[in-house]
DNA sequence: ATTTTATTAGTGAGTAATCACTTATTTTTT
DNA sequence: AAAAAATAAGTGATTACTCACTAATAAAAT
């Protein structure tokens, strides 16, 4: 445990090891019961470091977050550029699984702080973030001659939710391929 | 606001309106950012009563949890006295808004906690909680001679849990009619 | 190349404020 | 008068954060 904060540093500097240790502390235990004291201690530098660095605590969050949303990014952007709209769904679908077990402490993260605090919410707003799929997957359900595409698209979305809740309350990183293929059933014939 | 808090005293005894203001907080600010200082003050008691009442501040969370679940209990045993297999089905996908419409706070707050606290989970195991709806809705499938009823019934939770997070953000309490019947289509034909 | 000058990284000992909680005392109820 | 309910005034511990300072690195000047 601390031998691996210790390699971490040697490899790290120690903003990083900072960033890392904040990371995986907030995610397990919540923001607000992490103390910057906890920390410094985890991470093997003195608690002032924090600060020179951040800011202050929420500064810490913040790029945290930032970099979170950053490397999930890309991941949108895949489906974005994807013409055939069964392929959007169905990239769409593999969706939670692929950011959760690359990305599980990140998204548990923001995941509480989008449920639980408000400041939050009009910081990183998670629709604004998703609008570009959000109507790529709405166009593809209209191409595939859906009922009411927007009724449909939201009916995914919340199915998607859940899908994302489910993976992240199992703490093994395993494919639920049999789930995603019922799931998919529903949504494409 | 405070007028408001006045109010409930005079009609409720001290008791309950530290056990309001502390429902309100916790669920709006979360249990870590919600100081017994502050309840105290919203609630318009000395700090020292919330501790005469609830022995601690987990004490107070905790007698607002079990009254929580035990005013949601009556809605479980509704469906489990259920017989006709489409009914069950019916009436859990209905379950979300119904609690969530009448106990928001409660359900917002059990939300966060289940998410966050490690501890939380030991004491308060939602699985077991839902277990007997879980077996109820996994015997209906069957009924329906659903393919793979456990798969189905997994499928009809994620659906459920995402269904119920929607409700949830959406502050209006708004019955989502149209979308859960569009759910229903996809698990009842 | 070597010295001087800035800049950055890092520390440890503080700060006032706040935290959950206790104790002694007073008010209210029975 | 006794018991219960409520308050006011505390407690030590912890909080996020600051401060004065040193060590290491980089840039500039000689």
């Amino acid at each position: 445990m601390y031998f691996c904060e210790r390699l971490l540093t040697f490899i790290m500097n120690k903003k990083e090891t900072i960033f890392n240790v904040a990371l995986q502390l907030f995610s397990s235990q919540g923001f607000d019961n992490t103390s910057t004291s906890l920390i410094a201690k985890k991470a093997e530098v003195s608690e002032g470091l924090i600060f020179r660095h951040f800011t202050n605590k929420e500064g810490l969050l913040n790029e945290i977050l930032i970099e979170g949303f950053t490397k999930i990014k890309p991941y949108l952007d895949l489906i974005i550029e994807e013409n055939d709209p069964k392929k959007v769904i169905l990239l769409t679908l593999e969706l939670p699984y692929k950011i959760i077990s690359q990305h599980r402490e990140f998204w548990k993260l923001q995941n509480n702080m989008r449920l639980q605090n408000d400041k939050y919410r009009e910081d990183f707003d998670q629709n604004a973030f998703f609008e570009p799929l959000d109507t790529k997957v709405k166009n593809a359900f209209k191409s595939l001659n859906c009922g009411n595409p927007d009724v449909e698209k939201e009916t995914f979305f919340i199915f998607l939710n859940g899908l994302a809740l489910y993976i992240l309350e199992n703490d093994n990183n395993e494919n639920p391929v049999e789930l995603v293929k019922n799931i998919e059933l529903k949504f494409i014939d």
